[in-house]
DNA sequence: CCAACAATGTAGGCGATGACAACAAAGATG
DNA sequence: CATCTTTGTTGTCATCGCCTACATTGTTGG
């Protein structure tokens, strides 16, 4: 029999491993400090080492939420063609996934309590959304989108997005609909996005 | 001194609307049955006979609020003009309203976690979005819209609204930008939903 | 009119939780 | 290797949600 070592080694990574499955399967109201504890073998106080309450822990899970989100982005952007429109579907269809899969974790990540002050999620967030800003550019680039500040171009998109994923995982709107209703909302932001200059 | 009477007369609206004002300054994540009823003046247990479950109150909260909301977006469509374009900006303004000032409210009604059986939520929900079809069919009479199914065509628009007021209570949108962010959206959802026959 | 009965509130208890403090074990450091 | 620091452990406390037994009040039918 292994016995467990006093030191756990690396509880805090495990403690978040353990968090974030949890959090997938039941959501974040269900997560308890004890349980992870349990789940982990490891005595119900110790987790206080690494995270000094529960929201501690929430805040971490949010942050690497973040940063998972930002790689994930990052992947769809590479591996979609060199287009425009067709990079924005497939970003658009990566974000929309993740955001589904990783609903709970999606809330902890916006529904931003308390923690505005906690910079460090703040920079994680704008890390993850430099892929975004990327493409906002390329399609300014091409003229495909209009001229301006790509943050406030992008910010329309980006809420349809979020809400979209919030439509879905209310139940509003059926799993066999989205991608209807993404391509759906691409097809108009970038309809009601191209340059405006109408010639006479 | 005025004895509480043994019974109390209106316990369940009285937790309602102490519960619907805890909600808004402090989350539902702080919202405390027990607590609840020491702040209505009655033991703890009393709540009980008219919430089966904590999960109870906040579906019953949830339903109250799609009660209100379907109010307020009825006043904003009555109370604009006539003409469709103001008409929707108006709704649409009282909409991100309401998801600013609510915003665990509108957490609670949409985050349906397992509530979705509870037909009568989404009842209440249907009532409230009957405005924003409403809206819809005008914009599509007055061939400001495209044909097709209003609900398909305005999911996008709700998405966005939704959308907006995520970024709105995580903070990655300021409340100064929020106007702005609005009249965006809605200007872009307009230009890209126009009428889509174009002449030879 | 009043005797069941139903509805509503009270009191106490149970198991679980998050937060905290005192203590123990293992590492790191000089 | 002696000391200091880090990391876990154990026990405690207040609170919470939920449950059961009981008390009080309102209602209703004979």
């Amino acid at each position: 029999m292994t016995e467990r070592p006093y030191h756990h080694g690396n509880l805090r990574t495990a403690l978040l491993t353990a968090a974030e499955r949890t959090l997938r399967e039941r959501g974040a109201q269900e997560l308890s400090l004890r349980e992870l504890a349990r789940d982990v073998g490891v005595s119900h106080g110790a987790p206080r080492r690494h995270f000094p309450d529960r929201q501690a822990l929430l805040d971490a899970l949010a942050e690497a939420g973040f940063g998972r989100l930002g790689s994930e982005l990052r992947v769809a952007f590479d591996d979609a063609g060199e287009g425009f429109e067709e990079r924005m579907r497939v970003v658009a269809a990566a974000y929309i996934r993740f955001a589904i899969e990783d609903a709970a974790l999606l809330e902890l990540m916006f529904t931003g309590k308390e923690h505005e002050q906690t910079g460090v999620l703040h920079a994680a967030a704008e890390r993850a959304f430099a892929v975004l800003l990327e493409l906002i550019g390329q399609g300014q680039r091409e003229g495909a989108l209009e001229e301006g500040d790509p943050e406030r171009v992008g910010l329309v998109l980006f809420a349809t997005m979020q809400g979209i994923a919030a439509l879905v995982t209310g139940g509003i709107v059926a799993r066999e609909q989205i991608d209807e209703l993404v391509a759906d909302a691409i097809e108009r932001f970038l309809r009601g996005s191209r340059q405006a200059r109408q010639p006479a």
